[in-house]
RNA sequence: GACCCGGUAGCUCAGCUGGUAGAGCAACGGACUUUUAAUCCGUAGGCCGUGGGUUCGAGACCCACCCGGGUCACCA
């Protein structure tokens, strides 16, 4: 970063030579404290309240405030200016008047800029356009801004009512790394991480509200496991051991069932070393329960219940829009059977065909990447191609191939099959639970076929976790247990197409 | 990892078959005491992502690389 006034192009530059004058007046341009009565929307509703009331003064002045904000707009009009302010509530416009604030304070103005905070007191009051204002009596600079602020034009369409941003910050990689002025200058994305925190704040309140006891188990494990995925591999050095970063929570969150923590919960970031997309961030969050003496169906009633508790509390609906779909949630939601999902779209009961016969399917179907695909996988892919992307309504897919699942317990009436589920809404995966496996030996064998497969060539399959296999062998009671990805909840709740858009900061390469 | 698209002023973008780098907004100076993308007059602002090549001449054409977006693949 150029820190020679040489080197700075002109507009940086002005802003540091209006900061030296700022100092030369003995101005402190960075203050430690303004005493802040009101929002600028506290500012708006009073006003309103004494207008309606009758209660407004002599000349249409409504009370005084006193609030902070930041400058996102200026109109010099000579002897009166005309700027908006933004807080944390919204946009307020203010009115310096020379006669008014006094002219040593009105001619201070010329040292401020867009993107400058300061605070400012004054009484409100309704222009003849309409707009409720704040006519300034006293200001104060709190913040000088060194760095433009790519702020667009803001219209407010005539017709519509709607706000239109004429030019701004449009560059995607400039606004994912600047994320601090992207969320400066586009407050519909402050939006989205508003909601996205009472998102979060909501799925704690249900669980809380259901006995649930949230836990906090190791991101750092000496063994990873609970999903199919490669991790970050790190190194502790005291201990002089390899360390990963945990993929899933669910064989520690599994632990504490067996030790009588019968219903809990964490909700937490899991870290895949797999590629980026616009559903994929090496980073997520991931919220997870186990409830003992239930399985899937209880936890599909639950996820059912949760859901629409989000729903409720967030957004006040049962319906959203998301990708361009109309999206209903309307309990209960239609159960669908993995294998009859896929006969379905093949044409052909899947029960019936052997591995060979599936692979000639796939490759008919052009499915990619098939080489070294087992039954599992190749139902699998079989799925996400002829399913996924129709199961745009809420929907639960049901009873997957055990091959799939390793973790989830035998079907109680199809031994191929597993008590699993997996909820999709706009063709995306946002649940997936099952009636956990809790019998020791079926575990073993099952982590046993995955350490074949691993020792084919599969980097993502499990590996055998004798702790865990020995914390079942003390006894788990029968145990629902489900895994929701909290962001992709969040982008099909605010309509935010990819992942980066619902995470603060999403993973990029490194600058320069 | 593969493919497609992109990187030009602080921001948003234009730049024709190769011929001396442009606009709007922001900035700076000036006018204007109820404006709403305020308006009007004037000024300044560029390693055209990086490195090579072709050419009398490259922002443009070719090669390599860097960075990003999108699509696919894997997963949630």
């Amino acid at each position: 970063m150029a820190q020679d006034p040489q080197d700075l192009n002109q507009v940086l530059r002005a802003r540091r030579e209006k900061l030296a004058a700022i100092r030369g007046k003995g101005i402190q341009p960075f203050a430690y404290s303004f005493d802040v009565t009101a929002t600028s929307a506290q500012s708006v509703a009073s006003f309103e309240e004494a207008e309606k009331a009758g209660r407004l003064g002599a000349d249409g002045q409504g009370a005084g405030t006193a609030l902070g904000g930041r400058i996102v707009a200026w109109r010099d009009m000579g002897k009166s200016v005309f700027a908006h302010v933004e807080d944390r509530a919204g946009r307020i416009q203010l009115y310096f008047k020379k006669d008014v604030v006094g002219p040593e304070a009105f001619d201070r103005l010329t040292l401020l800029d867009l993107g400058d905070w300061i605070g400012v007191e004054g009484t409100t009051f309704r222009t003849k356009t309409g707009e409720v204002t704040v006519r300034v009596t006293a200001w104060a600079l709190l913040t000088k801004s060194l760095r433009p602020l790519p702020l667009g034009k803001v219209e407010t369409d005539v017709a519509s009512g709607e706000r239109v941003i004429h030019s701004g910050f449009a560059d995607q990689e400039a606004r994912y790394r600047q994320r601090y002025a992207d969320l400066a200058v586009h407050p519909d994305v402050r939006e989205v991480f508003r909601t996205r925190a009472r998102v979060v704040t909501e799925l704690r309140r249900f669980l809380d509200g259901e006995g649930f006891l949230e836990v906090e188990t190791p991101v750092l494990q000496p063994l990873y496991g609970g999903a199919s995925a490669k991790p970050f591999v790190t190194k502790h050095n005291a201990l002089d051991q390899t360390m990963y970063l945990r993929i899933a929570d669910e064989l520690y969150l599994k632990r504490l069932i067996v030790g009588g923590l019968d219903r809990v919960y964490e909700m937490s970031k899991d870290f895949r070393n797999e590629g980026l997309s616009p559903r994929h961030n090496p980073e997520f969050t991931m919220l997870e329960w186990y409830q003992a003496f239930t399985d899937y169906h209880a936890q599909m009633d639950l996820s059912e219940r949760m859901l629409l508790h989000v729903l409720d509390h967030v957004l006040g609906r049962r319906a959203l829009t998301c990708f361009g779909h109309e999206i209903e949630f309307r309990p209960p939601f239609p159960r669908v059977r993995f294998m009859d999902a896929v006969s379905e779209g093949l044409g052909t009961e899947v029960h019936a065909l052997d591995d060979k016969q599936l692979r000639a399917h796939a490759e008919r179907l052009r499915v990619p990447d098939l080489k070294g695909a087992g039954r599992g996988k190749l139902l699998d892919k079989l799925f996400s191609a002829l399913v996924e992307p129709r199961l745009v309504q809420p929907t639960f897919v049901i009873d997957h191939p055990k091959e799939l699942s390793p973790l989830a317990k035998e079907h109680r009436g199809d031994p191929r099959l597993t008590e699993r589920f997996e909820m999709y809404i706009a063709g995306t995966e946002v649940f997936n639970g099952f009636s956990e496996l809790n019998d020791p030996l079926d575990q073993r064998a099952r982590f046993e076929a995955q350490a074949g497969l691993r020792a084919a060539g599969d980097e993502e399959a499990q590996q055998i976790d004798e702790d865990y296999l020995r914390a079942l062998e003390y006894g788990m009671p029968p145990t629902g247990g489900v895994g929701m990805g909290v962001d992709r909840l969040v982008m099909a709740i605010t309509n935010q197409p990819s992942i980066r858009d619902v995470l603060l900061f999403p993973v990029l390469r490194t600058e320069e």
